[in-house]
RNA sequence: GGGCGCUUAGCUCAGCUGGUUCAGAGCAUCUGCCUUACAAGCAGAGGGUCGGGGGUUCGAAUCCCUCAGCGCCCACCA
């Protein structure tokens, strides 16, 4: 026992057992006759690092892999990584900016190569990392979704959903990041409140009206030289030179008087029309609204409404274009600062007040997105919502938690076609190739085809262009790349190259995946695409499963962030705590869905619970075996902490089925520590020096084996390690493929003996307790009636006993407790204390009174008897007999003591 | 503005197809113990009128209504 060090040392056994499963290829699965289980790991962004989000989500699938593996499946995880387009694009931008290189200065192919190097340089350190925590991916399939098998892959995707009509080129008003100088969907926009300002215009009439029609309610605005004008309250004044209308409410009774009028934008000087729509809310500013249909949707659809001019004032860096004639070259901000103050002084600022608004910023740059009208690719999106719904509903595909269900139904029912082009170089490029009039590229009228191909493009361009000495220069590919989602929607698919080869022999036998972990984030951006891309190309759902886990926040629950600096880096806590400390710390804390409240304390209680299993097992390996009979009590324990075991399997596997792997953890933790350990090894644990008799060590090594083999899927180091420990193994066997136990013959009865045996031991021990009487001097026990076998060989043991005196007639000096309705007596040297006793016993008897009370009250109501079913009258019959028996004693114990 | 969800011990949560698993678990706290597997441990103990109010019922943490607080998602009124 002496060579085992008194405490667990994670960070070399880790380290070995990974080099071990790798080398003998342990996670590694082809195809053969057994049932698959696979799972896609959500690629992390190629040049991302492990942060705790990350520990979590992969802890998770690699329990549901490993423990898949050891129930005789063919477990696959794929791992891989993801170009993250926006994000990689912007990170290579940042380091190059640092080099005082610019992006524009370079040409495509020079900045690819970049990005390339960055991601040659820093791609995949997240996967390195992944290893520390035990991922047990299948590294000989690590995959990028840039890679050629995946690129060919989308292309082919790209071109069928062209020729279906499910692509299309499209003039929209999209989100546009003028950092990036690239579209981004409504899906990377998020809101944040902002402090700003509303900005009262006044819009003058363009010719004083013969008479001003007043009407009740009316507000007409006279300057001092009784020039007329309308007041529109805006938070933008810097598009003025953009507006094409001013628009009212019909019904509003404010502005009656300017239905039929033109106007004068201020500063610019243009005459626009007043329109009416009831879009205009009237209550809010002054009823009128300037509208701006190049720089707002609802204005461009008035626009669409009313056939208004679009005048489109910012460059893609959102500076003041040419075409607004002012400012120009201006930045949007500025342009708002300097516009404000020229209204001043031209004496059209009405006034300026405080206002609160919500503002779209880009999910990437953290800058204020422009609303942008511009010529994009769109995915129809209506098909797709349709095949994607009734799986989810239907539960043939199963959200976990079910709560996730209900997002999902209203996203797709009130789904908005997918803008997937991004002008953005590092990214799938879009095939498609445009020909003749390069000015028109840009605009609706563009001539272009869709191919797999540029060789095929120029085929197909000179049909239909019918011009035969079309040549390759005569092609421009759009230069836009890919929303990165397109690619990931393939995943489930690209991954077993099921679009280049639909129906291989590895598609056909991993796909459908088994269960998906990921974060309800992107339950919109990926798991519903996925759902649709699974129906549409692979011809049925990707995964049976979608665990949505939670997110990591700190122990004040604010999420973990660079920028509060409040995120541990999950190297440093593998390398403090074990990863096996750290991946049950997490998991302690994660039911399904719910966000986590990471705590040290909870890595330190993994960590601690390590050191458990591993003294048990030094325990236990530090026995001389010897050839003797086996006592009674030991087989009596064994025979008891099999079927307890087997309860505990029981549970496992039901709360395994519900996803509740948190709660399944919890319930090894318990049967470990608290069933084998205090009670089982304690019980059956040879005095100091004695040998223990083969029959029970050969029975402890089982349950030792089988426990290490619950416990593996969560802490697959330190139970690989006592599993080799614990008996020869062979060069290449490894507990990851041992048998996942299963539950066997519970028995009722020894459960419920067992029971007994520990609330005497629980009695014994609170009256040493209260009389403060060493663990180590032993005391007589006497029964004021029968126990069983199993109670009496324990209680002797675990509760120290001398002796125990079955059927014993009371002593009335005796310390005493009761189970149940049994009397126990511990007679001792020392007198007792009759005050304390007494005071206790009363206690007992004031509650047991009133619980007595309420049963009979209960009874004694006519409609309950009547009404309750005959079983829980019985019961309620049967507490009151027990309270009565009980109450007996304890007046009887109280008498005794006076 | 629309929708979903939550509120149970100091903390994190389970229980919620109504009645002895009904008030639970882990952690934390307190009190004893360095008892030759483990002080990263062992033994014992305390702690909640199940967010407030109302209703249904013989009976409510559990079902219904309502109020309050919190969280998330969607929309984005200039």
């Amino acid at each position: 026992m002496n060579e085992l060090p008194q405490k667990y040392n994670p960070s070399e056994v880790e380290d070995k057992w990974y080099a071990y499963w790798l080398e003998h290829k342990l996670f590694h699965s082809e195809p053969d006759s057994r049932e698959p289980y696979t799972i896609i790991i959500p690629p992390p962004n190629v040049t991302g690092v492990l942060h705790m989000g990350h520990m979590l989500n992969n802890t998770i699938q690699d329990i549901l892999i490993r423990r898949a593996r050891m129930q005789g499946k063919n477990a696959l995880w794929v791992p891989g990584t993801d170009h993250a387009s926006i994000s990689t694009e912007t990170k290579v931008i940042a380091k190059l900016a640092s080099e005082g290189i610019k992006k524009t200065d370079l040409t495509r192919e020079e900045f690819l190569k970049h990005a390339w190097d960055w991601t040659d340089k820093y791609g995949g350190i997240i996967l390195k990392q992944l290893r520390k925590l035990g991922a047990s991916c299948d590294w000989d399939r690590t995959a990028f979704t840039m890679d050629p098998l995946r690129s060919e892959s989308v292309t082919k995707v790209f071109n069928d959903l062209y020729r279906k009509g499910l692509i299309y080129r499209g003039k929209r008003m999209v989100n546009w990041d003028p950092q990036n100088r690239t579209a981004i969907s409504d899906d990377e926009v998020y809101f944040v409140e902002e402090q700003s300002k509303l900005y009262y215009l006044r819009y003058y009439l363009a010719e004083e009206p013969a008479e001003i029609k007043e009407s009740e309610g009316c507000v007409i605005h006279t300057d001092a030289q009784g020039r007329h004008y309308a007041v529109v309250a805006t938070t933008r004044p810097e598009t003025i030179m953009g507006d094409t209308a001013m628009c009212i409410n019909p019904k509003d009774p404010k502005n009656q008087w300017l239905k039929g009028c033109k106007v004068i934008v201020p500063l610019v000087g243009r005459t626009i029309p007043v329109i009416e729509d009831r879009y205009v809310d009237i209550e809010f500013g002054t009823g009128c609204l300037k509208v701006t249909p190049a720089h707002d949707k609802n204005d461009f659809m008035l626009g669409k409404t009313h056939n208004l001019e679009t005048i489109d004032i910012f460059n893609e860096d959102a500076t003041v274009a040419p075409v607004a004639g002012m400012y120009v070259g201006m930045d949007r901000f500025e342009c708002r600062k300097a516009i404000a103050k020229d209204l001043e002084e031209a004496g059209l600022l009405e006034k300026v007040e405080d206002y609160v608004n919500n503002i779209g910023l880009s999910e990437r740059t953290g800058i204020p997105v422009e609303p942008r009208l511009s010529l994009q690719w769109f995915v129809r999106m209506g098909h797709f919502a349709d095949i994607a719904m009734g799986p989810v509903m239907d539960d043939f595909i199963r959200f976990v938690p079910e709560k996730y269900k209900t997002t999902y139904r209203i996203w797709l029912e009130k789904i908005q076609d997918w803008c997937i082009s991004r002008q953005l170089w590092w990214g799938h490029r879009i095939p498609a190739y445009f020909y003749g009039d390069p000015n028109l590229d840009t605009t609706e009228d563009a001539k272009y085809v869709v191919a797999l191909t540029p060789e095929d493009a120029l085929e197909q361009a000179r049909k239909e262009s019918g011009d035969s000495t079309l040549s390759p220069a005569d092609l421009r590919q759009d230069p836009d790349a890919l929303d990165t989602w397109f690619s990931s929607w393939l995943w489930p698919i690209t991954l077993f190259d099921g679009i280049n080869r639909p129906g291989n022999e590895e598609i056909s036998y991993y796909y459908p995946t088994a269960t998906l972990v990921t974060g309800p984030d992107i339950i919109f951006f990926w798991v519903a695409r996925m759902i649709m891309a699974g129906y549409e190309y692979a011809g049925d759902k990707p995964f049976g499963n979608v665990y949505f886990t939670g997110i990591v926040r700190d122990s004040l629950g604010r999420k973990m962030s660079k920028k509060l600096g409040n995120s541990p880096d999950p190297l440093d806590l593998i390398r403090d705590y074990g990863a096996d400390g750290v991946r049950m710390g997490l998991m302690l804390a994660a039911p399904a869905g719910n966000d986590i409240m990471y705590d040290d304390k909870l890595v330190e209680q993994g960590r601690n619970f390590c050191n458990k299993i591993w003294n048990a097992f030094r325990l236990v390996k530090g026995w001389e075996v010897a050839e003797t009979e086996q006592p009674e009590l030991n087989a009596l324990a064994a025979k008891w902490f099999e079927s307890r075991l087997n309860e505990g399997i029981c549970e496992i596997d039901d709360l395994f089925s519900k996803f509740r792997i948190s709660e399944a953890l919890m319930t090894v933790y318990r049967l470990f520590r608290d069933d084998f350990s205090a009670w089982y090894l304690e019980t059956i644990k040879p005095a100091y020096g004695s040998p223990i008799d083969a029959t029970t060590y050969s029975e402890v090594e089982n349950f030792f084996d089988r426990l290490l083999r619950l416990l593996h899927p969560f802490m697959p180091f330190i139970t690989e390690e006592l599993w080799q420990a614990l008996a020869e193994r062979k060069e290449g066997e490894s507990i990851m493929y041992a048998p996942m136990p299963e539950a066997g013959v519970i028995d009722s009865e020894i459960l419920a003996q067992m029971t007994l045996a520990q609330d005497i031991v629980n009695g014994v021990r609170g009256v040493r307790a209260r009389k403060n009487i060493s663990p180590k001097e032993t005391l007589p026990l006497l029964v004021l009636g029968k126990i069983n076998n199993i109670s009496a060989l324990i209680a002797t043991k675990l509760a120290n006993l001398a002796e125990i005196s079955i059927d014993a007639a009371k002593d009335p000096t005796a310390a005493s407790f009761m189970v149940g309705t049994l009397e126990f007596n511990v007679p001792q040297h020392t007198a007792i204390d009759v005050e304390a006793e007494t005071a206790r016993i009363n206690k007992d008897i004031e509650y047991y009174e009133g619980f007595k009370a309420s049963v009979e009250k209960k009874l004694g109501n006519e409609r309950f008897v009547s009404k309750a079913p005959a079983a829980v009258v019985e019961a309620e019959r049967k507490k009151l007999a027990d309270a009565e028996t009980k109450l007996e004693a304890l007046r009887a114990s109280l008498a005794t003591l006076n």
